[in-house]
DNA sequence: ACATTCTAGTTGTCTATACAACTCGGACCA
DNA sequence: TGGTCCGAGTTGTATAGACAACTAGAATGT
């Protein structure tokens, strides 16, 4: 098709992946050593070696030192869900984003919070509470908490202009993140806020971010289940 | 801590990802080139420039060949959402996993199934419907479609013995999977086989996978919002 | 029969070198 | 002024060789 002249590892990878997809190589079965695609290729081992590499970083073979490489069990779909800024998001889809902001303040944090973010209870957080829309429509109703030690002028941001998780990407760099989704019925305000029934089933998202020492936000992200879906694709 | 005699390969690693997580390096920052990287750590360039390319991979960085390397924008959640089994997965957390066949059957496609499955409309399709459940409790209603050419004995398989994913992995070698996350309500023969209430939300994930040449199979899963979520976690 | 040792084969890491491909800015020229 | 060319710097790919670390099975000895 479109490969004058491909690489060696590419040649390589190509090569193995063409026999996992067809089916000639089973999950489990041996690929051939270093030393043999190697006479095979006419190429050399650290070439050789740089195609395997690659191809267990795609989760496509696994390999044990001492022992050999086989086709991996099963197949990842490496989602590659990006942390990715919503503002962002919409302008790639060629629309316009807008925000409104309903709250921005410090409060003192639950039992809840503090063990989230290793503090102590009544310590001081920021909150603030945002609407996002596409074209006018809102498509995110965001709660968020932060850390004063990894942001300390969050209040002072303008979310006119940025959005919190811009924000905080620039003045927290990041470090760990973890996230949990689930569908679930919006509260009466989310509801409101959003512009959907209070029964319209959402999607929410729950992250948490850390940055160095810190565990700098909390965020509750509320998606209206029937105009958001989260999307991945995966291509072995 | 725990790095006795680390590869020289990730002692780079670690210093770039430290410069990152601390802020000292911010997103468009330029990285020292590979020629100052190898003199400052006195090694030779190779393994410098692999240290590099897997921090490309990792979303660390970015390169441009001329050019140089530089902390890339927005670092990536690579959440890595396996394709997994959902009978392995139960049987991680500990529980037990069991199935309920409600229909096991051909069909004939549906205009819109034949354009997902690139088949003429009316053509042969399998088609079954499953409920799974942890512990006794149904936590996953699986609505599928398979497509005869990619798993000609789908309806001879032993449900009771193996899940449709796990079939379909083991006789159609998997080489694309997209997905969609949605939430929604169920339709009220999925809410009576959960057992929810007809108004609960429900995380729906629509899944299609291709094995070669064929589009194998398109599936349903709805799980009950209340009782299942998906996590995800990144690392720096 | 069992335990130990050895060995061939395999992957993991690293080096020094080489050339190709590309970028970007400055020097040069019209 | 404006365009062209060149060259230093950078990344991309590839090689041949070396040694370390590990596995699994064969050979050996008790």
């Amino acid at each position: 098709m479109s490969d004058i002249a491909l690489p060696a590892y590419e040649r390589v990878k190509a090569f193995i992946k063409a026999q996992v997809s067809m089916g000639l190589w089973r999950p489990g079965a041996a690929v051939p050593s270093e030393a043999v695609l190697q006479q095979q290729f006419g190429i050399s081992r650290m070439t050789v070696n740089r195609a395997l590499r690659e191809l267990v970083v795609e989760g496509v073979v696994t390999r044990t030192q001492g022992s050999g490489t086989v086709v991996a069990q099963l197949h990842r779909i490496s989602s590659t869900l990006a942390l990715r800024d919503i503002h962002d998001e919409v302008l790639a889809r060629g629309h316009v984003h807008s925000t409104r902001l309903h709250r921005l303040a410090a409060v003192r944090a639950s039992a809840a919070q503090a063990e989230v973010f290793r503090l102590r209870r009544g310590a001081r957080l920021f909150h603030s509470v945002l609407v996002h829309c596409e074209d006018g429509l809102p498509i995110q109703y965001e709660d968020r908490h932060v850390n004063p030690a990894a942001a300390p002028d969050y209040l002072g941001a303008d979310f006119a202009a940025t959005t919190p998780t811009r924000y905080l990407l620039e003045h927290a760099p990041l470090t760990e993140a973890s996230y949990s989704i689930e569908a679930s019925l919006p509260s009466p305000q989310e509801a409101e806020c959003l512009a959907i029934a209070p029964g319209a089933p959402c999607l929410v998202m729950t992250r948490c971010t850390v940055s160095g020492p810190h565990v700098a936000s909390l965020a509750r992200l509320v998606y209206p289940g029937l105009r958001y879906s989260f999307n991945g694709k995966f291509q072995l």
